[in-house]
DNA sequence: ATGGCTTCATAGTGAAGA
């Protein structure tokens, strides 16, 4: 099985690069963040030719989540359970039977912020609903844009980032928990490049200079991180005419072996 | 130097992203 994710930073601009990138790439299910679109506006009918089951969840704007998938989904549930929040941000179905978590974690926009206090609250929540879903389900992925930079050699300039927003302790503390929770950082299960990393600035040529941070992330429950067979950044996604900030993060998965 | 780009939105002294 193929799993990927993918903040495409508008769904309906970026759409004719994502049906180029499902026919090459393959995946089986494929979770999306920064949709930007309310429902009603959803490019249905585009993605359908692709063959693809939809399940998305949308607003006007901002957020907004979805998941393709080859086989057919189940139990879907739109949001995290008891907590209150207007925003479009996750995701979850059964298939094939994997429960897969979309996630697009809030930014926070900088450790000072009240959209700062808002993420953390936000991840307070999402941890305990994982936890809950975690007990269900022994196959398990959750997958996003997680604006968490995990560790320094997630990052391009240590130095300048340390204790800002996406780097700071609180954020990793959050991470490290969803990790004792159970779940593995599929990239970190293979031997990587160094300075490897998943969202550039669009500012300063950030791509061509590489000043970028891996806050994209493929979890992977014990069930599923076993029999994982690679773990990649599609990089070259960014290179693209009018490219998403965010690469593709693509995990392979080996459901048949022991 | 709180800029720089990109998107969606509205006509804001834009807002938000990361």
């Amino acid at each position: 099985m193929r799993i990927a994710t993918w903040n495409v930073n508008s769904l309906n601009v970026r759409l004719p690069q994502l049906i180029d990138w499902l026919a090459n790439r393959t995946p089986d299910i494929v979770c999306l963040q920064e949709t930007k679109c309310e429902d009603s506006k959803f490019p249905l009918e585009a993605l359908q030719s692709t063959g693809y089951q939809i399940t998305f969840t949308g607003q006007k704007t901002y957020n907004g989540v979805a998941i393709l998938s080859r086989d057919p989904v189940a139990d879907p549930v739109m949001a995290i359970p008891d907590f209150a929040d207007e925003q479009k941000r996750v995701l979850a179905v059964t298939c094939a039977g994997v429960r897969v978590v979309c996630a697009y974690i809030p930014n926070g926009e900088s450790v000072e912020s009240p959209k700062y206090q808002y993420k953390l609250g936000w991840l307070r929540a999402f941890l305990n609903w994982i936890e809950n879903e975690r007990g269900q389900h022994e196959q398990m992925a959750v997958l996003g844009d997680f604006n968490i930079a995990p560790e320094d050699r997630d990052v391009h300039d240590p130095k300048a980032w340390k204790d800002q927003v996406l780097c700071s302790e609180p954020e990793r503390s959050a991470f490290r928990q969803l990790q004792a929770l159970g779940f593995e950082d599929s990239y970190r299960l293979f031997e990587q490049p160094e300075n490897s990393f998943s969202w550039w600035d669009y500012r300063m040529n950030g791509f061509k200079r590489n000043l970028g941070l891996r806050i994209d992330h493929v979890m992977l429950s014990m069930a599923l991180a076993r029999r994982c067979q690679a773990c990649t950044i599609d990089r070259g996604m960014r290179a693209n005419e009018r490219p998403s900030d965010h690469a593709p993060v693509v995990a392979d998965i080996d459901l048949r072996a022991a």
